[in-house]
DNA sequence: CTTGTATACATTAGAAACTTATGTATCTTT
DNA sequence: AAAGATACATAAGTTTCTAATGTATACAAG
């Protein structure tokens, strides 16, 4: 989702694509864990879908909803306060002091 | 696994407390997620057991076998480069530089 | 002295979230 | 023409967690 916040919309296998590049290929979101999260977040009002075709092909677009970008800055907070809460218990201070 | 290698020996109970007290509550290690566990990296080899008496309470205390000392710093290793693929993929830099 | 809370182990039912496999269809490259 | 990439989607099975329940001892409060 926080990628949303910055590429303003994306679609499905855009998404699958732009995160295996990003990451070095570590992290793999497989199609079958994306799409039911993706209709998920559309049906709770954090995402709204635009259809497009592409030649013959349909691409369904996903952009934020205000309500999903409040979302995206709690759950991104949180993650941060996971990381650190992490680092603490897991000692990893001087290993990851500069990223 | 990795306060085992710092406490030497800890027991099922003590590290429910213990995570809880190090992460201000913020992390639950529940007795059904945890006793499977120990029971699972025991049967494994990842743990040894030394069951003593406190009173007529059993405890039963874990250390890290050689291959357990071997496993977590390789988990840790992995959890690390896992913080720095999400600051990347999330654009935590800043947020966290310090800790 | 008994009631509640803490200590200490453990299992199980149910829920959540993932992976793997499968399916349909189009487009591009070899 | 065949293979691989693009693009959607669902479903079966596995893993792994939470919540609930169970047993038993220790201790403090009223």
């Amino acid at each position: 989702m926080n990628m949303l916040k910055e590429h303003g919309r994306m679609y499905g296998y855009e998404i699958t694509q732009k995160v295996k590049e990003l990451t070095d290929g570590k992290i793999q979101i497989t199609e079958g864990a994306l799409y039911p999260t993706l209709h998920s977040l559309e049906k709770s009002g954090e995402l709204e879908v635009e259809k497009e075709y592409f030649g013959k092909r349909l691409r369904k677009y996903y952009k934020l909803t205000p309500q999903g970008q409040t979302t995206v800055a709690q759950k991104v907070d949180e993650f941060s306060d996971f990381i650190v809460t992490m680092k603490v218990l897991l000692d990893l201070g001087p290993k990851l002091s500069n990223g």
